[in-house]
DNA sequence: GTCTATAGTCGGATAGAC
DNA sequence: GTCTATCCGACTATAGAC
């Protein structure tokens, strides 16, 4: 009996990084659902399919567990924005860019910001530890918020600021891409989602979101160009 | 000695009351500083000056206690933005209203809306149990939630869709309000506060941040009446 | 109406066998 | 590398004195 052990000495450090994966996935799902305070260890390991000890030998601690959580997710947003943010980088860097030139990549830029905060790679359960991470005030969240403002936030303010020709230090560069970025950002919680009668999202429901903000960025930069006449 | 026990027969009941107001004060600060879970009967009863027992006396138990928080704040939400709202539902019954009669109260809900969230009459910590509200599954959050619907979103939705010429029951409607309510929702976050270099809201602070929504909002519909043409 | 004392439960972490 | 058993501290709520 228990032929697996027969040749356990050979893949022994494998299996165990693979309970730690099956940790970390178990523990995406629990944080998400429930909190991070009545995320208890027991429930935890119940979830992952393993003792309680496992955590603490694995990630040190509850908390180790859902910094690495957070890091699993602030990874998988990079990796995601990757493309869109380069791009952004790139067009900035050209001093002497055009309107169009800088318009595209703002727009692919929330394009994308959207599809991957929305869309089936990020499941609900990633976004409501993203929508925790912006009012707790764990220090295990500073990963994820570095990835938001490195990735979007900035990028946002000086592409519009250098397409309406304005200072990108000004406060009201800034106030504008919070704004705008707002307006993606309320579209993560759920309460809005089933708010309008969705029960998640799909790639029609994604394409209405992003048809609205392109919409509403559109007038934003025309109205401004007519006020500069 | 005891000399205040002299005439403890005439205002016992009321002495009851400022106990129970001082706890309830004491609970807003302490949840919203560390959260529902976080918050525990010994903290919250030290915060309030009280005896542990105070609370399950006054209150039932500590979820009533929330219970009583988020009242509390609904009450203070909805008084504040009762005339505001109240315009917004005269405007919108009279059937033959014109774009100005409708604009008017729209700009007036969204003014009203950012200076009640971010104003000093509603302190940051209230921001963040609203903002936990969003997130948080408890039962309790019930009446905060039904008191931003029908002030806020449901009118937003209605007056801008009735300008536009649309149908206000359109899925567009809905995500065109939503999108535009984001753009006020993302400043009651303290990370995007602080992430402005601002400790808190002040007048001017509110009053840019209002500028920018009314522009937005203005581009928005202008782009819209252009596109009709 | 408010207190002290305590009951009863459950939390995270560890020691040590296998 | 994973398990069983257990520790110790902290939690909410209640009982009963004053």
């Amino acid at each position: 009996m228990n032929l697996s052990f027969g040749s356990s000495h050979r893949g022994s450090a494998q299996r165990g990084e693979e309970t730690r994966a099956r940790i970390l996935a178990a523990a995406i799902e629990t944080f998400a659902s429930v909190g991070y305070e009545a995320a208890h260890t027991r429930l935890l390991a119940e979830r992952a399919g393993v003792k309680l000890p496992a955590i603490p030998y694995y990630f040190g601690s509850k908390e180790g567990l859902f910094r690495a959580v957070i890091e699993a997710i602030a990874a998988k947003v990079a990796e995601r924005m990757a493309p869109a943010a380069e791009a952004a980088q790139a067009a900035l860097a050209d001093t002497g860019a055009s309107r169009d030139r800088l318009l595209a990549p703002l727009m692919a830029l929330l394009d994308t910001f959207i599809e991957t905060m929305l869309g089936g790679d990020f499941p609900t359960s990633w976004r409501l530890i993203v929508s925790r991470a912006e009012i707790e005030n764990l220090d295990s969240l500073d990963a994820l918020r570095d990835c938001m403002v490195r990735t979007m936030i900035d990028p946002t303010k000086s592409l519009l600021a250098r397409i309406l020709g304005q200072d990108e230090n000004d406060e009201h560069s800034w106030l504008r891409a919070i704004a705008i970025l707002g307006q993606i950002n309320i579209f993560c919680k759920p309460l809005v989602c089933r708010g309008l009668g969705w029960s998640d999202y799909n790639a029609e429901r994604i394409g209405a979101v992003q048809a609205t903000v392109r919409e509403h960025v559109v007038a934003i930069l025309a109205s401004s160009k007519e006020a500069q006449r």
